[in-house]
DNA sequence: ATCGTTCTGATATACGTACATCAGAAATTG
DNA sequence: CAATTTCTGATGTACGTATATCAGAACGAT
């Protein structure tokens, strides 16, 4: 049986009420008695039981999710996992309260986070736009020790705990790398499809993208972004016109969403017209088009590991608790239609 | 405020104790009243508080995990991330016991198992070698009502809960279409290397990566299996020998461990005779012969994953709760150079 | 109607921790 | 040395559930 503050008090030779002091910084303990206690419980090993402690205090973890609203699938994606988990973990005592955020809206943003109270909650988890008001808000959160990890995509200017998502410039690397080899021994283009160049996950990848095409592989050539924003048909024309213009492209690189109009431009094309295609996020959609060989390769994030990971970080955050690193590092991951899920 | 069985009871028109021996499943009760507190639990969407239930028993999920001894490095990492989340798991009331067994010994590890008491133990989670003695001692077990998972390879025989790892048809399906794509427009043969034909992983990925090289690339042929047994020095040897004898060979797929030895193969040989390498499991070696260009991909499970996979899947067999499916998915992880971890 | 069963209620204790109160001890001050 | 102030101990209650005991109610059978 593991140690308790029983045991930690009979060792020290103190009452209970006094290693609860101590445990929980609580003053009106002489100094000389904090050490003989803290002895005590690092000779023991005490580890204080969390699940006793939050029933003793009835904790409610308190977390807000904010994700952007939109079509973006991933979005939705996220925003339906955060409710799953939430629903999950009630039973844990976890109250998640999941928030939509006009897209790309800094001060929509920022008034949402200013109109959190910190006493209220937990820990705030956010997919996070760049913009100066977001910056204050981020900051006053800050300052009122409310626990904050920014989702997805990061700016190192923000002031937030932790960032879970992944590497985007490692992402585009690795996109430039699949095209890089499927193409080996191919002279051509190679088409590039952001929702936004104001982005910042999109500039990253676009970055690692180029980086690798042009140090290893001079016999393809990246041309100018063309940007999508993400929507549907938007995506179509301004592929096919790409596509129908330059019959040089023998690859192309979707870096945000809008993969529906994607996949209707590459289905008008005649097979042996239609490039080797890499782009994001795993769907219904991206899947079946990998399946049909329309695209060849796709690169994801796991949106349920990510909510999962933002609820442990900030559980953690508050319990001064420790997280497993290697549980919560977001992983690139590469599908081709063999390993699919 | 969550419902208790205060509420339920009251609810109900019971006393307390009567909703216990509703939801603990004890008897005495007559079934009239049964269906009273689960119409009160229904309605007030009761859910056990399972901290507290755990707390009130003093309850420890006693786990007994089960890995092959040897030099395999994948089994080494499975154990020590074993190892490290029992200790991370403790404060949880999880007391991992972590045991290795002689590898590919089926009576040696049956032993083990037949010694287990199932009055002593929450669970056990495996690396099962197929053999009749496993079999047995897996069905005692079940009809004991001990929760079983198997580890890293499954077979059908097995009387099990859950099989926690890779689909290995699919991964060596994965490993012959990176190959087949990077190797576009070269002809030439595929060496494979594995450890032993007589386990079933090993079986099952090379019959995979056939399917796929078969049927899709008819520019390469698969050699037949060549064994290594896993170890260093015979991979070493029989890779050299391999690739000395065939010109021919432009790739290889490593199906098992021994990448050290195959490692040293390679760099024994000038750059311009060195074939395009698919191989399994990430450790330091295999991520720094992919970062030198030795390796081109690597397939991965990711063992931390597999342990805490596991580890909750054991709990909720006791606890009787349900998993969240896309949590417990092993995925099948595919490394280049630059979605390193 | 009486007896013996079978249910049910009331009540208490426990798990490990948090937190509050109050009395008394020890240290510090004048 | 007395008067404070500061520290410490003892004790009780609470969180939500599990479990045990015992008395009494409702029930079935005779």
């Amino acid at each position: 049986m593991r140690p308790t503050v029983h045991d930690v008090a009979r060792a020290a030779g103190v009452s209970l009420a006094t290693v609860d002091r101590v445990i929980n910084g609580r003053e009106g303990v002489r100094a000389s008695t904090v050490q003989r206690v803290e002895a005590a419980i690092r000779q023991l090993g005490f580890v204080r039981n969390q699940a006793a402690a939050n029933l003793a205090k009835g904790r409610v973890y308190r977390l807000i999710f904010i994700i952007p609203e939109g079509a973006n699938s991933f979005m939705r994606r996220l925003e339906s996992e955060a409710r799953e988990a939430g629903r999950q973990m009630a039973p844990d005592g976890i109250e998640l309260c999941v928030v939509t955020a006009p897209a790309f809206d800094g001060q929509a943003l920022a008034d949402i986070l200013n109109r959190l109270d910190p006493n209220e909650i937990g820990g705030v988890a956010l997919v996070a736009t760049e913009a100066p008001p977001v910056r204050q808000a981020l900051a006053r959160l800050h300052s009122a020790n409310v626990p904050v990890v920014t989702l997805v995509s990061d700016a190192p200017s923000f002031q937030r705990h932790r960032y879970v998502g992944i590497d985007n410039v490692a992402a585009g690397r690795t996109a430039a790398s699949l095209l890089g080899r499927f193409l080996r021994g191919v002279n051509g283009k190679i088409a590039l499809v952001a929702g936004s160049m104001l982005v910042r996950d999109h500039v990253e990848r676009r970055m690692g993208f180029d980086q690798v095409i042009r140090t290893e592989y001079p016999n393809l050539e990246a041309l100018p972004v063309v940007e999508g924003r993400d929507d549907r048909t938007a995506t179509r024309r301004i592929v096919e016109q790409c596509l129908d213009r330059d019959p040089d492209v023998v690859g192309l690189y979707n870096i945000g969403a809008g993969n529906l109009g994607l996949i209707e431009a590459l289905s008008g094309r005649p097979p042996e017209r239609r490039p080797m295609v890499v782009a994001h996020e795993l769907s219904v959609h991206t899947q079946s088009a990998l399946e049909s060989g329309l695209f060849h390769a796709i690169i994801n994030q796991d949106a349920g590991h990510e909510v999962r990971s933002a609820i442990r970080t900030l559980r953690s955050l508050t319990d001064q608790r420790t997280l497993i690193e290697g549980q919560e590092h977001i992983r690139i991951e590469i599908y081709l239609r063999d390993n699919l899920p």
